[in-house]
DNA sequence: CTGACTTTGTGCATCGGTTCACAAAGGGAT
DNA sequence: ATCCCTTTGTGAACCGATGCACAAAGTCAG
């Protein structure tokens, strides 16, 4: 498991711990505006909304950043989360359909805080290609490919509707692109080597809207026609 | 496990099965428009984007509703999961924080066409507190509590700044509110009784980033110092 | 009515993830 | 230097979810 101390870098880390290291993340950025400099396993476990016993097997895949009796030093642990996310880097994003979605992902502050920067935004609508948003000229889907290459783009988030989707989705893909967040209700199909992740507003609700007929008795009360 | 052959109502539907079940409807959904009538579970799988056993297990917690040999009808599938996620009732929705997010949310259509109602807009800037976005007025936070009861609001949106979410989310829930969708990047505590679903648009791309990264060879590239 | 064919529903093995609980490792006081 | 206290890192049991593979149950043709 363990080969050399200091040289950790496991390749294979869970994917439902690396879905967890921005919890993380988010947490320790705040305890070090805090001035807090030094957390143990609890009180970050805490603050990320987690079990402590997780959080320490989350960390240990990263290498053993923390020290007995003590815990961890926030500033290192930053630095090893965001290297390990790859958050070191600058990571250009382009957005695909400036709708209203389009807009607030263009002026959403998360991103760029955390190290991604939205390099292009894309539009099939003439009305509003050319307008400036957050900052960036809109341009034309017809330029998609040139775009992506000139900015040097490697993540595309699909913010378009449905319909057009599959379509933009394809053209990225064409040109080298890897890395895709789709808020399309949509089911894409790329090749194995593309990265899909997908967030669905509606689907949120509706899984909130289950448990809260649960709650309110609601499969009692519906035994329908029995 | 199965007690009466047509009254399946089993308590305990697995939460992944929960979390697919909008999945499912979605493409049932895409179906009933192109007139299809009848579905096989490998087709209906392949459309949803799971693995054929997994779709069927995951029906089987709703009930017998396939015929073997032929399949899923459409339109009764499609009654049956609506009914199971409670969208045979009508749901209203609050959405507090109309900035650029809260702004897209209420005008996405997806909620609406799942049997949601955007019943009130909620917020603390002046500016912004009697605008009509949607086809609604903007109330201000002041009023939240009496704006939740008197349009039955029972599932609040949260898409305020972060620093407000834990202030407002214990408003809520104080006024009976059980049902949250966080989109404000902070854990928000609550009673056991409460559901709360976040929605992280950041934790998505750092997630993205983290497997770029590795396609890229990042980790061996970049083994600092060593 | 029989037999071939299709597709569901599920038992079972497996896998990944979670949690408990504790030994190992460090700090600090005396 | 020794002992006690704290907290990490992890072995191991557990739990839920996945996916294979097949028997059961239905359709349809003749």
């Amino acid at each position: 498991m363990k080969s050399r101390p200091s040289q950790p870098r496991d390749r294979g880390i869970p994917e439902a711990t690396v879905a967890r290291l921005p919890l993380y993340l988010r947490a320790l950025h705040g305890m070090a505006e805090r001035g807090i400099a030094t957390v143990s396993s609890e009180d970050l476990a805490n603050a990320a909304g987690v079990n402590s016993a997780k959080l320490r097997k989350d960390l240990s895949h990263l290498g053993s950043y923390g020290t007995r009796g003590v815990g961890y030093e926030v500033e290192y642990l930053v630095y090893q989360i965001s290297r390990e996310l790859g958050l070191t880097q600058d990571w250009a994003v382009a957005i695909v359909g400036v709708g209203n979605l389009g807009r607030a992902l263009a002026n959403y502050g998360g991103f760029v805080s955390r190290g991604f920067r939205v390099a292009a935004l894309v539009d099939a609508d003439p009305e509003v290609v050319g307008e400036t948003i957050a900052g960036l000229n809109v341009e034309h889907i017809d330029d998609l490919e040139a775009v992506i290459k000139r900015r040097g783009v490697s993540i595309v988030v699909l913010a378009t509707p449905a319909a057009a989707a599959q379509e933009v989705c394809d053209r990225v893909v064409a040109v080298g692109v890897t890395s895709i967040l789709n808020f399309a209700p949509v089911v894409l199909s790329v090749p194995e080597t593309v990265d899909v992740r997908k967030v669905d507003l509606s689907i949120e609700l509706q899984i909130l809207a289950f448990h809260e007929q649960r709650k309110a008795g609601g499969p009692l009360m519906a035994v329908d026609g029995q």
